[in-house]
DNA sequence: AACAACCATATTGTCGACAATTTTTTGTTG
DNA sequence: CAACAAAAAATTGTCGACAATATGGTTGTT
């Protein structure tokens, strides 16, 4: 049972209670899917209208989607949903590198024996999975983001888990819908997946570090090489 | 002449130019210098009447101070202002050095000769300020300052300009000024931001982000061992 | 026809009041 | 006196209206 994505996002853990948290939700949920589009300006008495409510808590929700980086305000001007650019694909990816690699390295320190335990199991279930599906991109997907955050949960450091969950991996989610990018490289990422658990449960953080660099890096490099193919 | 920090908070480079700006600067400066305590409570009605402005406004500055994740509000009972704990110092330094690495590896990249000259221009200066000054705290302190922002803004990546100048510095410096940190390791610390400033000369990324995660975890440790000692 | 200044319109920023929820106080009972 | 329940006060969430600013079109001049 893959993990519940909001649950992330939401440091308590709590459902959302109040009508911000709700619209903030929807919002959110229509952005990454692309259903608003990309670099549109958001307005806000139109929204206000759709939704229901008044200007002011659509605001408060305004302002956690800005917290996301989702959304960027100008001055007296308004709101924009960020827009999607290749640059900014791989800066998201460099970043992704630096925080996931040091996450990797804190949770080979960390973790409880349970929670790798727990990872091992869940990649148990994902290569029944994969066996069934042979490389077919959603369970994989799933599965993809749910080693990572296992991972990143795993590192107890909750500064990273702020800034990755909280904020980061909203943008990843849109840009790999955006890009439609759909992980042609299953098998490979599979076995790195196991690998980067195998240093964690040896304890060697230096490896289990090394290890996620590479592998984020190779989903980067992937990505680039498809970019300039297609030009 | 050292930076100017908010200039780097504000992505616009633009002064403040709604009051909920001005009202954030101001609670910036208050939580960033301790005159409002970590983890003390704010009341949204006794703060908005000593600024003299509507709660609105002052619920808009509120929430850009959460996304610097200097406070932290619960639906229905309010915002604090963070705690400084020993632990969570621990965990801003290991994120710090994570992302700085990957900074200044890209800024060996990245940088251009002109930004490179004027970052061992600014060394120059600082040496001889040294001389001066032989190690004492106050101008080393925004020297320092200065290095890392020149570095962060090197690598021309925004993703990592964001992240570490418009969040995390503000909670670097609320710790220094908690626990009256005074860099007891001023010239090592010259030393190291030298030999740091070479290796991106060179475009050494790798050197330079070795040289810039030991710099950061050799402060860590300057830390941990003071507080232990302490104790 | 091109450009500048101006005006009308629409959008964002700010305000004060009301509703919903939490916290404190008070009162009752064992 | 302690413990629980209920009411009162205070605080946060939400609303609609007004003020300040930006946008787009119109008009007038060269």
């Amino acid at each position: 049972m893959p993990l519940e994505l909001n649950t992330l996002n939401n440091p308590t853990h709590l459902a959302a209670v109040t009508t911000a948290d709700k619209v903030y939700e929807q919002l959110l949920h229509q952005i990454v899917n692309g259903v608003i589009a990309p670099g549109s300006k958001i307005s806000e008495p139109e929204l206000s209208k759709k939704f229901e409510i008044s200007r002011s808590t659509l605001r408060e929700a305004l302002n956690r989607l800005e917290k996301c980086h989702l959304i960027e305000r100008k001055a007296n001007v308004g709101s924009r949903v960020v827009d999607c650019s290749i640059e900014g694909l791989l800066e998201l990816y460099i970043t992704r590198e630096a925080l996931e690699g040091m996450a990797c390295r804190q949770a080979a320190m960390n973790m409880t024996d349970e929670e790798i335990l727990s990872m091992k199991q869940m990649l148990k279930d994902h290569s029944n999975q994969q066996d069934l599906k042979d490389g077919i991109s959603y369970y994989q997907e799933e599965g993809d983001v749910d080693f990572h955050y296992k991972v990143i949960l795993g590192s107890h450091n909750q500064q990273l888990i702020n800034i990755i969950c909280g904020q980061l991996y909203h943008l990843v989610r849109m840009y790999r819908i955006q890009f439609g990018m759909k992980s042609s490289r299953a098998k490979r990422a599979f076995e790195e997946h196991s690998q980067i658990i195998q240093a964690i449960a040896d304890r060697d953080g230096e490896l289990a570090e090394l290890l996620m660099r590479r592998h984020i890096a190779a989903s980067r490099k992937n990505i680039e090489r498809k970019i300039t193919e297609q030009t």
